[in-house]
RNA sequence: GCCCCCAUCGUCUAGUGGCCUAGGACACCACCCUUUCAAGGUGGCGGCACGGGUUCGAAUCCCGUUGGGGGUGCCA
């Protein structure tokens, strides 16, 4: 009987959630969906320092926002990893008794003393044969055998190691509590694991728990490492340095589903002709083999890239729904929906709604703030004066629409020899405020012709006034 | 120091001995379109780290060099 492969993702809790993390449960996640098998989650809580509730909520809520449910039928978890202490525990005896274990009582100081002596570096197997047991203080060493340790990774290919070069690792502290190393591989066999996809950093470890797995008796599980994510500098994106909390990202108005792709880009290549590609095709196509072997340079340029894309494929319903969620609540919707399919096209987060619309919020009698440059560049032209009085002549009787509006600038602009894109900018500055936005006449349908004609009105105070 | 991994445009990558005068995407530049800004279209810039082999033939295989990364805890 074949048992259905088992996954699992293990990330201890450290308060926020790392996008090297979410990448690699993606990859955990594909597999185990596409394989028909389970993702395990397991939350490394042995370090007490680093253990909080609210943490552990926060890993389930981000696997949720990168669509890897807990209510899915694929989804198993969370276990937590300080429940199977006496596991832990009980396989450090058992490796004791078996001998593949031993207790050693030498400090840091006196194995670094007597490396200093011998010329080489690290812990020497001094307490092998000293027939030590139990005691406080006295840490639990595994006996590395002598021979070669061969690696069987799904995406490296074989990688082997010289046990030589691997001394005896502890397993258990002075103070009796195990270490990553033997928590991790006891839990990995209790949870009947039989793949194990995590980052490349873990690689040089992996020899010590497949031996670990030898020792325990149980045949070690299929091995995958994936390159690790970095900077600009080449490193290891890390916490301290680099942006990595894929909550920020969400709040800085990232879309999941283009976090999810981009992510999955990164150091493997979807089928078909584009990179942009939805989750399901995803996860069927996804091959550990085919994973890339060098780090990946995590690009914000891409990401946001990839954002903007899938920001304009939203259906118009969904983005406008979304996209309020941004505003201030006092500000009106419907007008707000009026606006959407115009900026739709023209965001590459979800975080710049507000500031492209406000001034079709901007209460009566508001005080706009120009942006001098902009105010400066519309209105040097010494046609501009004349030409804004023509347009409130105009504006005060014309039909109200969009196309009308548009075709009355034009007709007044003929008169100037000017251009519409020059023409309309001093329109556009007085009743926004700045020399970019939406398409113009659109949110002047929109802002309404007392409110239009009102700014139009100040604006062209302000312009003699500073003339 | 020691161990391990890696090496194609600036970046992410395609490429698994001939289809490669190396393809795409992001970024950048130019032009087109245009109601500003975007979007879109077209074009451009730009790479097989180096040196030896193997082979009729190498980005692709082997060795070395160089460069980068990871690990090296009684952290996870």
């Amino acid at each position: 009987m074949t048992e259905s492969p088992r996954f699992r993702f293990a990330p201890s809790p450290t308060g926020s959630f790392h996008v090297g993390g979410a990448r690699t449960a993606l990859h955990n996640w594909a597999m185990a969906r596409r394989l028909g098998g389970t993702f395990v989650l397991r939350i490394e809580d042995t370090d007490e320092a680093r253990n909080r509730p609210e943490w552990t909520q926060g890993i389930i809520d981000a696997l949720a926002w990168i669509g890897i449910s807990a209510d899915d039928p694929h989804f198993e978890g969370p276990h937590f990893q300080s429940e199977f202490a006496d596991a832990h525990i009980a396989a450090a005896q058992r490796l004791f008794e078996q001998g593949d274990a031993y207790y050693c009582d030498q400090t840091g100081d006196q194995i670094q003393e007597r490396a200093k002596q011998l010329g080489t570096s690290g812990y020497d197997g001094y307490s092998r044969d000293r027939g030590l047991g139990p005691a406080p203080g006295n840490v639990l060493r595994f006996r590395v055998p002598a021979g070669t340790t061969v690696i069987h990774d799904l995406v490296r290919g074989d990688v082997s190691f010289d046990n030589s070069t691997i001394e005896d690792f502890v397993l258990l502290r002075g103070n009796g509590t195990p270490v990553f190393l033997l928590a991790n591989v006891v839990d990995d066999i209790e949870m009947r694991i039989t793949h194990v996809v995590r980052a490349e950093e873990h690689l040089p470890n992996t020899p010590k728990q497949q031996m670990l797995w030898t020792a325990l008796g149980h045949t070690p599980p299929n091995w995958a490492h994936v390159p690790v994510l970095v900077n600009e500098q080449r490193k290891k994106l890390s916490k301290r340095r680099d942006k990595v909390a894929l909550e920020q990202y969400r709040d800085e108005g990232f879309l999941a589903d283009a976090m999810v792709n981009y992510l999955m880009t990164l150091g493997w290549t979807p089928p078909g002709a584009s990179e942009i590609v939805p989750w399901d095709e995803m996860e069927t196509a996804f091959r550990l083999e085919d994973v890339t072997l060098s780090p990946a340079f995590f690009d914000l340029k891409k990401l946001t890239a990839f954002n903007g894309d899938y920001i304009r494929s939203m259906p118009l319903a969904e983005f406008t729904e979304l996209a309020a969620a941004e505003l201030p609540a006092d500000w009106d919707r419907e007008r707000f929906a009026a606006i959407a399919p115009f900026i739709q096209e023209r965001l590459p987060t979800m975080s710049g709604v507000a500031e492209k619309v406000d001034f079709l919020f901007w209460p009566d009698g508001f005080d706009i703030e120009f942006d001098e440059k902009s105010w400066d560049k519309a209105f040097k032209p010494e046609w501009a004066l004349s030409l804004l009085d023509d347009v409130i002549g105009t504006y005060g009787s014309v039909e109200w629409s969009a196309d009308a509006l548009k075709a009355a600038l034009e007709d007044i602009m003929t008169r100037y020899e000017i251009k519409l894109g020059k023409a309309q900018a001093p329109v556009r500055v007085a009743v926004t405020g700045r020399s970019v936005g939406p398409p113009l006449f659109e949110s002047l349908e929109i802002l309404g012709r007392e409110e239009t004609l009102r700014r139009l009105s100040a604006a062209r105070e302000r312009a003699a006034l500073t003339d």
